[in-house]
DNA sequence: TGAGCAGCCTAACTTAGGTTATGAATTATG
DNA sequence: CATAATTCATAACCTAAGTTAGGCTGCTCA
């Protein structure tokens, strides 16, 4: 899992966009990767915000403490996902963020990032990153703001599912889900009871067969189908019009 | 109003990273106004996401429908901000955005954005505003999460409040808000009543007075205090050492 | 190998906020 | 100027989800 994995420069890339020298500058930011243990913090909230990593293997996650104990969450993190894009431009964190199982990250700098910046092809998948990543966030929102804990988690569930997919580790509709339903409740501001509850449901009705960290989708069109999920968020490449436009460019 | 007025770019401006040259591309954007009626909508979710707006006079805001008929906001939009950001990257419109009241927007094109893309200051800057608009959104999820109505809008109106302040919209604690109750509730994920509820207990509490659009915060930091508010992510400019890497450019 | 603990389930009870309804005040429209 | 349509306030009632609690299972590590 290289950073040219992440689908964006993958899409820049495929389409010949990204010159021998643009993947060079890209392949640099994977030179030193760090291993990291299960649950340990890779920084709290106000700290500098000097750089970002690129998560090779292992789940993260970004999260805010709150004064009355609890912790909001928002956003997992997957193996090939930026870490830390969320604080460009900012001197300080605005959110911790943490380790969930043990894994591989490759620290870069901003220095770093400037130099892709100097090539506008990488500046503008850099920015579709981000971009994507806010577009995850809206939907959390919108599954937050007006749906119920059903509904809310039959989407959760289903969005994991397609990342999952997209980076081959989903095989016969089953995938590794290493959260704990205490998490999950952080994430989707519910209380750990009512994700047990909602979990249960979702067991009666045949939608998803869980055993601890094992998750199945019996039928992942179902699913998809209750919560009328939008992927176009998820699965999209650049517009066809990038690849023009970048290489009009001198 | 211009776009240089955004708290980015002012930032990059005031610190001398940007050229005349820089400056003048900003300020092309803003060659073609165009003046937009009320309820006007600017997109539909689903459309071809081929331009972005700078808002020049008026309110905006972004939303998505839901099935039930009821609709979801993701973002108001005050003057000085970019609208559709959002979709940078995408083809498609990934949420429907309509004016407030009446008002003035300049559109550009993806090719004017790609033109400076070319000037990697230029690059940094509107990633951090994408960015920027990103940390608003990551706010109103841990609002929508984890907080009671009360607390919520108390931390709405504050945003307002802060964001209105910057662009110097704000006079004797007092400001205009050309939002009904139910924009609101869309906006929260609450039901209408409950906002108008929710408002009563601030008028009781005198936190909040309001008088249709006149919205006047007799103690501000009263209510700074009661959401805890964490105003980094509205006030901040770049980091100093953008301004060293920038200039360190060729 | 067994004590301790983290994770999970289910039940009983409580509450914040949703829903429906009605009326008053404002604003738009013919 | 009169009528219609918004917008807002408040009340009465209801439900989804929070809270507290108790018990089960399967790790971990002494």
């Amino acid at each position: 899992m290289s950073l040219i994995d992440t689908i964006v420069m993958q899409g820049l890339s495929t389409q010949g966009v990204l010159s021998p020298e643009d993947k060079a500058l890209l392949l640099g930011l994977e030179l030193s990767p760090r291993y990291i243990s299960a649950n340990e913090i890779l920084w709290d909230e106000g700290a500098e915000a000097d750089l970002f990593c690129v998560a090779k293997e292992g789940w993260a996650y970004s999260y805010r403490n709150l004064k009355n104990g609890s912790k909001q969450i928002l956003k997992f993190y997957l193996p090939g996902d930026i870490i830390g894009i969320r604080d460009f431009g900012f001197t300080r964190r605005l959110a911790s963020a943490a380790m969930i199982n043990k894994g591989v990250i490759c620290p870069f700098s901003y220095q770093q990032l400037f130099k892709l910046f100097g090539r506008s092809s990488l500046a503008a998948g850099i920015v579709a990153t981000a971009t994507r990543q806010q577009a995850q966030l809206s939907e959390r929102l919108i599954y937050l703001g007006k749906y119920s804990a059903h509904e809310q988690l039959a989407h959760f569930l289903y969005e994991i599912y397609l990342r999952l997919k997209r980076i081959n580790a989903v095989k016969d509709n089953s995938f590794l889900m290493p959260l704990t339903q205490e998490l999950i409740s952080d994430a989707l501001g519910m209380s750990p009871v009512h994700v047990s509850r909602t979990f249960s449901m979702l067991r009666e009705e045949g939608l998803v067969i869980r055993d601890r960290q094992h998750v199945k989708l019996p039928d992942p069109e179902a699913l998809a189908r209750l919560v009328e999920f939008n992927d176009s968020y998820i699965d999209e490449y650049l517009p066809p019009s990038f690849s023009e436009l970048l290489k009009a460019k001198p």
